[in-house]
DNA sequence: TATTTTTGTGAGCAATCGTTCAACTACGGA
DNA sequence: TCCGTAGTTGAACGATTGCTCACAAAAATA
């Protein structure tokens, strides 16, 4: 009954979560939404309510789409857990296209204005890239890769804020050599995380 | 020759500072930056050209104060180096302040919108925070607190991530028993990374 | 076919944005 | 004392912001 929607929701999201990847909430203009999406404001309006409902749903699309598909990929599907874990940080340095979007994550965090449906959205998204990495752990640690008590909850916590700061260095623009040193880090810190003991151990 | 200027440029550039780290720059209003500062338009723009003058010269404040004294404090002067290192990290967890305004080089870093004198901004301020970890690593080493072949250079860009990412995740306001399980990360990790060999050694 | 219902279109709203500027105020030197 | 200079003030500018709404177009129902 009524007219059939002219445009596919799946693309207008695509087009939105690139829009804010690349000029955060704030510096995206419903006027550069309008050119991004070729949605006008009222079928905008009429959809997603507002601005602030476009983006929720954008960033609840990136966190199905993209985080939970580099997740997948890179943490959960591989053989071997551990490169997959390194191919998860390397990828985030070689994007190939040419200004690094960055993660919308860690930009809408950063961007914060504490909108709470956004905070959510956020938590939800960091949580499963934590999720992916301690996957990846346990794995490795039964295939014996690791210590044998390797502390996977902390390690995964520790992997993930690595992995966030990462991203804020290139999207500062620092130069691959020193990106990929962090990475090396990255793989080199696994292990180095065990159980807590009463006594610290000598290394 | 002429009026005397009635307000003292430290305490405008530290309220400015204050407010950008809280709001961003593009979410910081010049009727904002009015209130804060107490400054008029026309003051303003004779003194620092436009906004984004206003902000250059916060970012430079902030630098010269907040992160060099940081850096000063926590990682060049303790005698004990390592538990510097420790207290950087955690005094960016407990801010006391309600609500964590965040570090004003993530922030920027990540708001980006690529204004050339602030890439270069950023830039200065994360080297001085990785150079102080290189200062602080080189001393834990010589007195014997290290492996004797620690990679400093490469440690020290791998705590700059990981202290970049633990301010991101400080501002997505993860829980403080994660933060803190983030730094015991960044300390355990601190003796993993040595100098890259051929073969790679077991442990 | 006529009617109802849904969606598309874009002009235009009030509010706010960054910025300018003319009038005003205080100081030093003649 | 009068003038030149530097600083303060705040009204107001054009542009842009997020958003609304009256109208046109297309599909389902009668």
């Amino acid at each position: 009954m009524g007219r059939r929607q002219l445009w596919d929701q799946d693309e207008v999201l695509a087009s939105a979560m690139r829009l804010f990847r690349h000029r955060g909430y704030l510096g995206a203009s419903l006027r550069d939404i309008e050119e991004a999406t070729g949605l006008h404001p009222g079928s905008l309006y009429r959809t997603f309510r507002n601005k602030d409902g476009l983006f929720h749903a954008a960033l609840d699309a990136y966190n199905e789409r993209v985080v939970q598909g580099r997740v997948r990929v890179h943490l959960l599907e591989p053989a071997d857990p551990l490169a997959g874990i390194r191919s998860f940080f390397t990828s985030a340095i070689e994007t190939g296209a040419e200004p690094d979007p960055g993660c919308l994550l860690t930009n809408t965090a950063v961007e914060s204005f504490t909108l709470p449906e956004t905070a959510a959205g956020v938590h939800h998204g960091l949580a499963a890239i934590e999720g992916g990495f301690a996957d990846a752990l346990t794995r490795a640690r039964h295939r014996g890769d690791t210590p044998p008590d390797l502390d996977v909850a902390t390690t995964a916590a520790h992997l993930l804020a690595l992995y966030q700061g990462l991203l804020v260095l290139v999207r500062a623009g620092l130069p691959r050599t020193t990106l990929h040193s962090v990475t090396d880090g990255a793989m080199a810190s696994i292990g180095s995380l065990r159980t807590v003991r009463k006594q610290d151990d000598h290394e």
